[in-house]
DNA sequence: CCTCATGTTCAACGTTTATTGAACTATTGT
DNA sequence: ACAATAGTTCAATAAACGTTGAACATGAGG
């Protein structure tokens, strides 16, 4: 279930990210996630993440670009994904989830 | 995590069964979800909502009376706890969260 | 063609998690 | 005091999960 899904702290890192990449309506490819773990785990993680329906793969050379499959979860499980991504966004801090992606500062 | 608590299906089923239950304005005990697990199981479940802040237990003689946390959780996760417990109502039949508990007439 | 970069798949390992039954605590009613 | 009821705690087991490295596939570029 989604849920399930989102409940592992790598994957909420992954989906708040892609949430943020929404706003600049662009994509980011497996790569841009490596500070979170390694590239096989990524690959798990993708996985889980693509069979419960959270989002998709376009493949693109040898890169795979991904997004939130937003509008299907809106229909389905609707303000689920805004709440939770609200909530991890509080939480960023607390649990690290900016800080090897995004942060450079604080190294 | 919150998110990891809802992620369990007999979980998921208890908070939402605590959820219809606040319409009502009364409490749940422990025997009144004895559809969905035995005595021991539901202890262990009843634990790890109550240590991730989702719900608290009152106890009165040999009952303990359980209900959500619903204020404290709209305020750390605003729309979360409604957004699960819509998107579980969807599912209800098809997850037979309500089997057990509350129908009586599909059996 | 050869090599490098990007990801995926597979097998293995260790940890966490759910589930069960038995033993235990505590309260109510007789 | 005794038995019955309502839950919890504990130890043990099996299944699920995350993590890792090695092998593999595929496209880009010299």
């Amino acid at each position: 279930m989604v849920l399930d899904c989102l409940s592992d702290p790598i994957r909420l890192a992954i989906v708040y990210q892609l949430a943020q990449q929404e706003r600049v309506s662009s994509e980011l490819c497996c790569g841009d996630f490596s500070g979170l773990a390694g590239k096989s785990n990524l690959a798990y993680h993708f996985a889980k993440l693509r069979e419960c329906g959270l989002m998709l793969t376009r493949v693109a050379g040898t890169n795979r670009f991904m997004r939130l499959r937003r509008e299907d979860l809106d229909t389905r499980f609707p303000g689920l994904l805004d709440a939770v991504i609200n909530s991890a966004s509080k939480d960023a801090d607390r649990l690290q989830l900016l800080s090897e992606c995004e942060v450079t500062a604080a190294g």
